[in-house]
DNA sequence: GGCCGGCTGTGCGCTAGCGCACACAGGGCG
DNA sequence: CGCCCTGTGTGCGCTAGCGCACAGCCGGCC
C-alpha cells in the first residue's frame, strides 16, 4: 500500500499535521508514509486493532457503524482535516465502528506506536488531536439528531455538501448504493431523492457519478446541520 | 448548590474517581465539593462556557442536542460511571449540546482550571479521562443508529434499562414527555410504547413515576444497542 | 371540598419511508 | 456485436410515527 513520495503531495496538506508546530511535525515527518487509499478500503474494521493512524490528503473516509443484521449508518466523515483512528490515542484498544474510504485518494499514515508516544509527550499535538476529537464528537451528535428530525433529501444535501469540502473538485464517486449505506436509508430513497435534486438541475446523476452543478442552491436546502458541523 | 459532605457521600461512589491512583485523587480531593443536582437543571447549556466539570453519584446527567426549531434529542448518558463537561479537557472551549440532570441527585464538582491543570499533568487521571471519552462516543455512535433502525418500543426499552443501571432503585422519575424530548419523538408515540410495556406487566407508570417490574423481560425486548453500551 | 393545571390515554387522518418486484439502460468484455 | 452485470427509475401496498384535538384523571393548592 505504501508507494513512493512525489512532488505534489505533501504531509502539509493536512490541515492536521499542517498545524503542527515545526519541531513537532519534524518528529513526525521521518515516521510519515505515504499511502494511497483505494475506494472502498476498510481502513479499519469494527473490533479490529489498528497498526496505523491515516492523515487524509485528497480523500474521504467514512466511519460507519454497522448493526448485528447488516444495516448501517454513517456516522462521521474524515478527510483533509483530520485523521482516523481516534481509539489509538483515546486508550480503547478496539473501536465500535467500522472506517471506509468513501472517496478514494492518498493519505499518510502513522504507526500506532510513535503517535503513542508523541501524544504522551502532551504540548500542541495531543491538543491538537483532542480537539479534532470535539470536533468530530459534534459531528456525531449532529448527525444523529439530523437522523432522526430531518427528511431524507435535506440529508442528501448535507452529505453531498460535506463531501464536496474535502474533494478539490465538484464531482464524486459513489453510486446510490453506497449513498443509501452511509444514510441509512434505502436505496430507492435516494433515488427518489437525488432525481429530485436532479430535475431541478442542482445536481447531476450518471452511473456512479455525481457532478453537482449549483451548490448555492444545494446550499438553500440543505438543513442547518450542515452550517454547525462545517462551522 | 454546594452542600456540606455528610458520610454517606463519598467521591469514590463516582466509578471514575474510584479508579484513581490514590496520589492522584488526593490531589483532587481538596477540590471536590459535593453539590446537588436538582431535576431538570440544566448543567450546561449549549454554546456556554462551563467553570465546572460534575461527577455524578446517584443522578443521571442526559446530553441533549437541541435544533433550531426546538425539536431535540439525547445523544448521550452520563451517571456515577462518568462525568459531565468532558469539552472542558477536549480543548473546545463551548459545547454544542446541552446537559440537563435527568434523575434529581447528588455529584461531586470541581473546577475547570483544577481539572484542566490535573489533566495536563498526564498520566493516569488523563488516561481515565480520555477512556471514558471514547465510551461516550461509542454511547453516541449507538444512539445515532438505534434512532435510525429500530422501533420506539425498543428505543424506550434501551433508554429505561439505561436509566436503571444509573440507578439504586428500580423506579425512575420522569414524564412520558420528558422521555420523548430525550427520544426526539412524540409524547404520544412514547405513551403507546408506555402502555403495551405497561399492558405486559414488565413496568408500572404512574404521573411521572416508573416502576420497572421484569427487568428480564425488559432485556429480551430491548435492540442489540443496550448490550453493546453496556459492554 | 372544589378548582385547576399538569400528566396520560385515545382517536382520527396524513405522510415519509420501507420492502419488494420488476423494467430499463449503459457500458465493458468476450 | 451482443451479452451480462451493475446501476438507476418506478410502481405498488404497507406501517410507523407525526400533528392535532380532545377526553379523563390525579393531586396539589386555595
Amino acid at each position: 500500500m505504501a508507494i513512493s513520495t512525489s512532488a505534489w503531495q505533501t504531509p502539509s496538506q493536512n490541515r492536521l499535521l499542517a498545524a503542527l508546530p515545526a519541531a513537532d511535525f519534524a518528529r513526525l515527518q521521518p515516521h510519515l508514509e505515504l499511502v494511497s487509499l483505494p475506494l472502498g478500503w476498510a481502513v479499519y474494521e469494527a473490533g479490529g486493532t489498528q497498526g496505523y493512524v491515516y492523515f487524509p490528503i485528497d480523500s474521504i473516509v467514512s466511519l460507519l457503524y454497522v448493526m448485528e443484521d447488516g444495516s448501517s449508518a454513517e456516522i462521521a466523515v474524515s478527510g483533509n482535516e483530520g485523521l482516523v483512528g481516534i481509539s489509538l490515542f483515546m486508550g480503547g484498544e478496539t473501536t465500535p465502528s467500522r472506517a471506509v474510504v468513501q472517496s478514494a485518494g492518498h493519505g499518510y499514515r502513522l504507526s500506532a506506536a510513535v503517535l503513542k508516544r508523541e501524544f504522551e509527550r502532551g504540548g500542541d499535538l495531543q491538543h491538537l488531536l483532542l480537539r479534532y476529537t470535539q470536533a468530530l464528537i459534534t459531528q456525531m451528535a449532529q448527525t444523529a439528531v439530523c437522523n432522526r428530525h430531518h427528511a431524507l433529501e435535506q440529508q442528501l444535501c448535507r452529505w453531498l455538501l460535506l463531501s464536496l469540502d474535502r474533494l478539490p473538485a465538484n464531482e464524486l464517486v459513489m453510486t446510490q448504493e453506497l449513498i443509501a449505506n452511509m444514510l441509512g436509508v434505502r436505496r430507492e430513497g435516494v433515488t427518489e431523492a437525488a432525481g429530485n435534486l436532479q430535475k431541478a438541475r442542482l445536481i447531476n446523476y450518471s452511473r456512479g457519478h455525481i457532478t453537482v452543478l449549483d451548490r448555492p442552491k444545494l446550499e438553500e436546502r440543505v438543513c442547518e446541520c450542515y452550517a454547525v458541523v462545517k462551522r
